[in-house]
DNA sequence: ATTATATATGTAGCGTGCTACACTACAAGT
DNA sequence: ACTTGTAGTGTAGCACGCTACATATATAAT
């Protein structure tokens, strides 16, 4: 009778956020971290910090946070851009591109883990309402 | 593209959360502190920090700082339990009482303004396949 | 009674969101 | 050249998740 979809959405997320850390733990990234991965991973492996707080939906100051941890633990290297000093460019390093080449198979299989007690037309008809929800969220 | 199931519940988390804050800031509360509010209303008022635990699907270092923040900000009073010294029973001041009484409303009004660009059949769908995804995660 | 186990709470330390305010660098208008 | 605006980043301070560890109380087992 619990249906307040803000509360639920919360929990699952929390959930979510839970599992997956606990899953990238060996790794030594975060559920965050492993998105940023992903996405420079699909960037050749660069991207300035404002293109990643546009992929990731977050405002700037969390994601001068995360790219901070990344740098202390050798993820990541950062740069001033030569032709545009204000853009602070974010390169992987050579350990980082090695995990990288996994946790594109590792983030698929949480995925499908999640989704496992939806049947295919299901899944494709929740994502559908969360883009419509999230798209009137803004 | 980004059909990132994960990803996309998170974004929508944190849009939810953002906006829910700013509008109870007005009345001097955050998103989850509404959620124990509502909670406590529902208990008439009382219940030990440990139900509130369970209500809200967290772990209790979590709720002590959301407890003693309530209590700073006069939300709550706390006392020990006379028949199981175990417990710490967390009690709605009179002032939270008056601004639970419309709390109820606030958040269901966010709640269907979330829910708008859905129809009531698509909602139910919506909720349910949640609280599979939810179920499936424990 | 003693010991062991379970339950409820607390503290320390960290990651990741946010707002508000600041600074620097580039772009455009005059 | 100067001013004004815009874009990208940084810092401070806070809320709220978590794990790991510790403490106190109650219950069960011997």
């Amino acid at each position: 009778m619990d249906s307040h979809i803000g509360y639920l959405i919360k929990s699952i997320n929390d959930g979510i956020k839970t599992k997956a850390d606990e899953d990238l733990q060996s790794h030594g990234l975060t559920f965050t971290q492993s998105r940023v991965l992903v996405f420079l991973m699909k960037r050749n492996g660069q991207a300035t910090q404002k293109e990643i707080e546009d992929e990731m939906r977050v405002t700037h100051p969390t994601v001068v946070g995360i790219v901070s941890r990344m740098e202390r633990d050798g993820f990541v290297t950062t740069d001033i851009d030569e032709r545009d000093h204000r853009n602070k460019v974010v390169t992987l390093t050579k350990k980082a591109k090695e995990t990288g080449r996994n946790m594109d198979r590792v983030v698929k299989k949480m995925e499908k883990e999640l989704l496992s007690p939806l049947t295919e037309e299901q899944q494709k008809q929740l994502i559908k309402y969360l883009e419509l929800i999230y798209v009137n969220l803004r």
